[in-house]
DNA sequence: ACCTGAACACCGTTCAAGT
DNA sequence: ACCTGAACACCGTTCAAGT
């Protein structure tokens, strides 16, 4: 490969200085790391149905078996790049951890973020095995929420609780970044049929997107459900 | 079909009575309610990769293509099997209506019930359009909600609240029906890292498999937050 | 109006083989 | 230890054709 290199050298001379430094042709050696992170990229660009063993390996310039020396299956490469995009880095550090609220709803909307960052990774979630990180961000809720002075037996109901909302929250806000025909079409068959659901029309519910604003003032609320006393 | 029959009759004779009344070999024909019908029926019992128009026209005996007479194309049976399975008949008449909360509670429990008859459909919905029969049940939130003196400008967040919080409980619950082999992997590298999660693992939080009554605690917390006053 | 088979452009994965 | 191509048993859908 240097030899190839070297010899498109003498035959264009300064042509070359037009390929960026980096070098396209030549791609470093398969590894698991690399794989989970192309997979990364292939889903954020092309979503669930656009993962596929042969175009992750098209992007990687192996052939599609080379993969299944360092993965098991297309699952585990499923798992592999979820956990990937779930590591919590705690709270910046002004935050006082005696402030069991805020460090709680900086978790949560962290989770939240991350998964926004990576559409498909929320629907794929509750499907797959609860990875590493994922384990750590609910020991961290379920000690901050110990030292909020929630009861041991009110304590998985609580946890429960925050994740229901957080995923519920994240699934359907992730689910709603479709294409623009298929939002188009969506509403166009809400304002046929509004006459039937006056409330719902009055409300705006369907056209409200402050989805930010939405998911922080619902989970104070539940917030002020589950806190004790 | 009925000369056919006939036909059968006069070879046959007492024979025919050995076969069932119905008649199992000639299918009736083919309509948009019978392949959404045999679609529920396939993901009921195949999961949700388990529906393929292949094996749906298998079960209706008829040729693949005929299928795309009465259908646009698979997301098309994907659309009318989940809006099948979500019809809401209304509390019983004994629920007083003016409990907003029990007829509230009431709605989301046989929501949540008639997601986990069709596992499959938990996972679905989000992904989907809003249907009919959704959208009725949004109206009836709705209507409940401002009847117990929900502000016009909360109704939504308390909405989307409800929605986030029934949703996540069922895809996650529907997600844990999986194969006992799948079940056992995960449980066992649980307790190979429980070390790692101290809090999780005193509380038992992932062996708590009391997930009906979760629902409903969890489910109160979140009306007492929201409700006004 | 309703149904069909052949064909196309894909899938994930097994296997036997290469270096 | 790592990579490969051929092959298998599947997919969804288009198309041109049948009744």
């Amino acid at each position: 490969m240097a030899a190839k290199r070297s010899g498109a050298r003498s035959k264009r001379g300064i042509n070359e200085r037009l390929q960026p430094v980096q070098e396209p042709r030549s791609e470093p050696p398969l590894s698991r790391e690399r794989i989970v992170a192309t997979a990364v990229e292939l889903l954020d660009a092309q979503g669930v149905d656009g993962l596929t063993m042969r175009r992750l390996a098209d992007r990687l310039g192996s052939g599609v078996m080379s993969l299944y020396w360092h993965v098991d299956n297309k699952e585990d490469v499923f798992d592999l790049a979820l956990d990937s995009v779930l590591e919590y880095r705690g709270p910046p550090q002004i935050v006082e951890s005696r402030d069991w609220r805020g460090e709680v709803v900086h978790m949560l909307e962290d989770w939240r973020a991350s998964m926004l960052r990576h559409p498909w990774s929320a629907s794929l979630l509750p499907r797959r095995a609860l990875g590493p990180n994922i384990l750590s961000r609910l020991e961290l809720l379920s000690k901050a929420l110990s030292r909020a002075g929630v009861a041991d037996a009110d304590l998985n109901v609580v946890i429960w609780s925050l994740w229901n909302y957080v995923m519920g929250a994240t699934i359907t806000r992730a689910s709603f970044d479709l294409s623009d025909d298929d939002r188009a079409a969506a509403q166009q068959r809400l304002t046929r049929l509004s006459e039937r659901y006056p409330t719902i029309e009055r409300s705006r519910l369907l056209l409200d997107n402050d989805w930010g604003g939405t998911f922080r003032k619902g989970l104070g609320f539940l917030l002020d459900g589950l806190s004790p006393g």
